[in-house]
DNA sequence: CCCCAGTCCTGCGGGC
DNA sequence: TGCCCGCAGGACTGGG
């Protein structure tokens, strides 16, 4: 579930690992296989070990590790990942392990229940390649009206599942896809080439403020508990949510309505259809 | 090119 | 009570 408020509080959590130098590097207990670790652990050894930690971004929903080699490792968490600086949740589904020295942190943990995530290493001009602008939209936390008009204002898609494409724009997931178009009052089968200029400039303030909301809140932890920050804890902003799961209760903008649940691409939406009108 | 369905994986909850 | 099935949705693949 991590989208990018979770990533981004995963970011800021080791963030402080910038500087310190990197021991060893462990693929823990095979019994949690399969999780696909590219390349292969030698690899891993020669590449990492010894570096330093220059810098720590974030490319969409993954967590950038930038080392003073030029070459970066590149965290995934998709549904279950957690990168964390204690002990994890469980011990069964530890997957991947950092040693450090010279800093705050001994370790950055790589842990995963259900092993969707994955772990790349790449040197810089495969990184940009694998995250340039032809399969990473822009960042979606900083993204302009005309970003949005030139990425998806031709479409026919309709925009609720448009706005899960990450070449269209990086880090909106499922989860704040429908708490994004219900802050901007717009239909999740509104389709993109009919939005209005006023609701592409809806369209961004509302995903900057949700975005920038669920960040200060640590993300969203939802009922089975999962994400967690690097120090374990949950994330606040679940409390927060107006739409998402929360199908039969009332809208938080007009109480006499109930949020209703529709399935798009297989996936499912949550939205109010009285004040998300399909027309403008 | 554009878009969608299928795939991976585990834990949980509903139904019987 | 115990079992089975469906569902959750990250990113990618294959195909219409």
């Amino acid at each position: 579930m991590p989208e990018l408020p979770e990533v981004e509080t995963m970011r800021r959590g080791i963030l402080a690992a910038v500087g310190s130098r990197i021991q060893s590097v462990q693929r823990l207990p095979t019994h949690c296989q399969p999780l696909e670790i590219v390349p292969s652990p030698r690899t891993w050894q020669r590449r990492v070990v010894g570096r330093t930690i220059r810098d720590i971004g974030r490319a969409g929903k993954r967590v950038v590790i930038w080392l003073d080699s030029d070459e970066a490792i590149v965290l995934e968490p998709r549904m279950t990942g957690l990168v964390l600086v204690v002990d994890p949740p469980t011990t069964a589904h530890l997957r991947w392990r950092l040693r450090l020295a010279g800093g705050p942190f001994a370790e950055i943990l790589y842990w995963d229940r259900r092993g969707l995530g994955k772990i790349y290493l790449y040197r810089r001009e495969e990184f940009l390649h694998r995250y340039g602008p032809q399969r990473l939209g822009p960042d979606a936390l900083t993204m302009t009206t005309t970003q949005w008009i030139q990425q998806l204002g031709q479409s026919r898609r309709e925009i609720k599942p448009a706005l899960l494409d990450q070449r269209a724009a990086a880090g909106i997931g499922n989860l704040y896809a429908s708490e994004i178009l219900h802050v901007a009052g717009i239909h999740p089968r509104r389709r993109c080439h009919d939005m209005t200029r006023r609701q592409w400039e809806a369209l961004t303030a509302a995903t900057q403020r949700v975005l920038q909301a669920a960040i200060a809140y640590e993300g969203s932890t939802l009922g089975d508990g999962t994400y967690r920050n690097a120090l374990n804890k949950r994330g606040g902003y679940q409390n927060q949510h107006r739409v998402y799961n929360r199908a039969g209760q009332p809208c938080p903008r007009c109480p006499q309505q109930t949020i209703e649940r529709i399935v798009q691409t297989q996936r499912s939406t949550f939205f109010c259809a009285t004040c998300q009108l399909r027309k403008p």
